[in-house]
DNA sequence: ACTTTTTCTTACCCATGGGTAACATATCGG
DNA sequence: CCGATATGTTACCCATGGGTAAGAAAAAGT
């Protein structure tokens, strides 16, 4: 899967084939079907690793406290950095048009539910006063869509590092709706916590989705 | 070409078979290659109808006065809308990689254009006082990602207009840069100057990019 | 050691779809 | 009215690449 989002998210998947995803393994084309049941599911299962990923994130922060305008901070930097890496990009720079009715409805379905996170935090900062009125439909687009931008044009040899974007952006995107004005905003930025894996690493997992 | 960017549009490019354009159009495949040296170029032309509609919008801006912020919010409003359009769309939606070199490097030029003209703009409010102080880069980065994104969640049957759209990412992208509070920000946002075309129209064109 | 299962290979199949050849029919300038 | 040009059509070509069949070679279980 690392060799395939790799050559998914360089090339675009149309263009590469099994056979190379398979040379990059130093194994031959059939093999691969040993683990997948076919091309488009090895996208499935790539696009869902970046799920995984964020999910977690979300888990984590709706474990800690905080108010509204905290948690959206912290999943703004969480997603931020998600976005610099091959899986978290995958997320946004792959079509879910490519994927098998069946996992596209698992894939959709998770899309909304991270949707819904925004606009539960920014209704929730509205509710607490962390946050000032808005619409927070438009305010997660908004972030949503300046967050993922990032998957299209963040490039490993660039000048910024995943740091200093997740920072920048953590303040740029907040900033206009918080309440209080932005005096200390930079004093305490949540040090991203280390990367709890959140458990399974499925390195044996086959056969995804039900009957093909 | 309106047929080719729907049906690119709503199924992908990779999906979408000359046949079908053609169907579309009562005639056959063929006949499309009086028009066009092949599909990759069908996809340029629409990719270039969108960024000629950017840079027209550009030129407008530019030809008018106001503070880098005004600049900026002119350009935000206007992109938003576009976005919203087909041909729009099909500025964010297409990969450039499917383009010939020669066709892609003409893209990628306009791309960097539009890039720079963000800067500009808000570099421009840095200098007149207009915008605080800001890193230009990621700051363009953050208001593009934010338009571009609406390219891919825009519906015309959704509950957002694409006026509505484009006065709500006004504010909300711009509130954050602007040294001044927010009193009269919802006073006067410029109304969308009516579509010059800026002449060309351009029915009769042919064979593109030099030889193939 | 031997079976059984997993993993992998070589050799194919074949639908798809971009692109072309050769030829027909409008359309138009003069 | 007629040659030239633009516009279409039908019938084909063929590279590509996902996917399968049949059977080796490793690994694992006992």
């Amino acid at each position: 899967m690392r060799a395939a989002v790799q050559l998914f998210l360089e090339q675009g998947y149309h263009r590469v084939t099994l056979n190379e995803v398979a040379e990059r393994l130093n194994i031959t084309k059939p093999a691969l079907y040993n683990y997948f049941r076919g091309k488009d599911e090895i996208l499935f299962e790539c696009w869902s690793m970046g799920a995984e990923l964020v999910d977690s994130v979300i888990t984590e922060i709706n474990a800690g406290g905080g108010s509204g305008l905290a948690k959206l901070r912290k999943l703004v930097h969480a997603y931020a950095a998600l976005m610099a890496t091959d899986f978290g990009a995958s997320l946004v720079r792959f079509d879910l048009r490519d994927l098998a009715e069946r996992n596209a409805a698992v894939a959709r379905a998770a899309k909304k539910r991270i949707d819904a996170t925004f606009r539960r935090y920014i209704a929730g900062g509205m509710a607490d006063g962390s946050i000032r009125r808005c619409d927070p439909k438009l305010a997660a687009f908004a972030i949503a869509g300046a967050l993922n931008w990032i998957g299209h044009w963040y490039r490993r040899d660039g000048a910024l590092s995943p740091t200093e974007i997740a920072d920048e952006f953590t303040v740029r995107l907040t900033e206009g709706l918080a309440t209080e004005s932005r005096q200390q905003m930079t004093k305490k930025t949540p040090r991203a916590p280390r990367r709890r894996n959140s458990g399974r690493t499925t390195p044996g997992k086959k056969r995804t989705g039900g009957p093909r």
